[in-house]
DNA sequence: AAAGGTCTTTGACCTAAGTCAAGCGGCGCG
DNA sequence: CGCGCCGCTTGACTTAGGTCAAAGACCTTT
């Protein structure tokens, strides 16, 4: 129970609340364990409520019929995922898998609404959250219609090093396989681009690890297109 | 203002609430008007508040730096839109603009934050219409990234159909070349597939009327592909 | 009704990126 | 220590859809 306030009171969803509140909230949690692989909820199936990661990491994504894999968003600890059919109604808009051992807590709906009535700052750190997420994906269009593959892997390892707080080189978090679907290409137009990138003195690939050779040319890169 | 709150208590983000409050939105509320073709707030302005949709309509889009647009969403009637930065802080992240002359509301976001910590009912349609939103999203991106655009179109004649509630034809609300930038592409290739739709009898094309010929092929057409 | 603008269509061409198929390399397992 | 597996890479080929250019179609304004 205090490993789970602990949790909540780091999650920037509950920023800000007083303590009362936080003990609340971790009333009504549930932890939950899925394994690397294993899926958390598919598109269509009902939601009765949300998930946050405490460890490990999530992917939420689309299928086609032909089985081709779109990864919409990659969560991991403190972040929360599967609001939407708590606030609006119907099902999950995709499906969620553990890309590793994760263990979340679950809040039921029923019990988080009721919160928010009594807790309008707890809606309005919901409401950051959402908007947050809807920020996240005009870029998520934006790179998908807009820009080309070469593009978006330079805005994403920038967003990488940002995240990181490393100019000179970043450790890929996920495979390169995953990455491929999380840009909307496939792995081997991503591993042309990756030497591709090599060849230029961009970029040196080894394994997980990228180190920059050529930051302001990446930058520039993740932008335009020339 | 008896305007005002006709229009208010029609839009579904203020559905349910009481009397006293709907007139507490509309003092908030500020008229404005826009031409067709007229800038409503650019990518990155600071957003002090959102907007409603009295009449006309409006476009959400990203831009490239070849000048290249991407729509995300057409607002009309009753609908809300730029409430992101009201809640996420920072900076709205696209433009809008008027695509016919249109009658707004504004929302200055101070007046309405106080509003929604007084009434959790008005935080809990918000949170519901952000995650509809998101819903929304899920969708374009799955379009962009896993399907085609004969599918893409597909699927939004049969949105159009629905919407009207007409399975025999439909009426564009906007232009060839918008539909084009709404569903990730050019107008010469959309006029393309409406030539080639036309080719295999699925629909007919006039103008802007759409009569559909075989509504079940286009319904199979616009989820899979072949 | 002519003129001028915008929107739409058509044609010829090009290219980014997907498909298919085969090989490579590191890692866990027996 | 060698085998098999999975993730990744490489090559040859195909194709959806973008580019560029020009011609129609439409609608408004005079």
């Amino acid at each position: 129970m205090e490993k789970t306030i602990a949790t909540i009171s780091k999650a920037v969803l509950f920023n800000g609340l007083p303590e009362t509140h936080i003990e609340q909230v971790a009333e009504i949690a549930l932890k939950q364990s899925f394994n690397k692989g294993e899926l958390i909820f598919s598109e269509g199936d009902d939601g009765n409520g949300f998930f946050l990661v405490v460890d490990g990491l999530v992917k939420i994504f689309k299928l086609s019929l032909d089985g081709k894999e779109q990864i919409l968003h990659i969560f991991g600890p403190g972040e929360p995922f599967g609001e939407v059919p708590v606030f609006s109604g119907r099902a999950f808009p995709a499906n969620a898998e553990a890309i590793q051992e994760s263990r979340l807590l679950f809040f039921p709906r029923k019990a988080f609404v009721n919160l928010i009535h009594k807790t309008p700052s707890l809606a309005l750190n919901m409401l950051a959250v959402l908007s947050m997420r809807l920020r996240q994906f005009t870029v998520q269009v934006e790179n998908l219609s807009l820009k080309e593959v070469p593009a978006r892997l330079a805005a994403y390892l920038i967003y990488l090093s940002a995240e990181q707080e490393n100019k000179k080189a970043v450790e890929l978090e996920i495979s390169k396989g995953q990455l491929a679907s999380l840009l909307g290409t496939i792995p081997e137009t991503l591993s042309r681009i990756f030497q591709k990138m090599n060849a230029q003195h961009l970029i040196e690939v080894k394994g997980r690890r990228i180190t920059f050779l050529d930051y302001p040319a990446l930058e520039e890169l993740s932008m335009g297109e020339v």
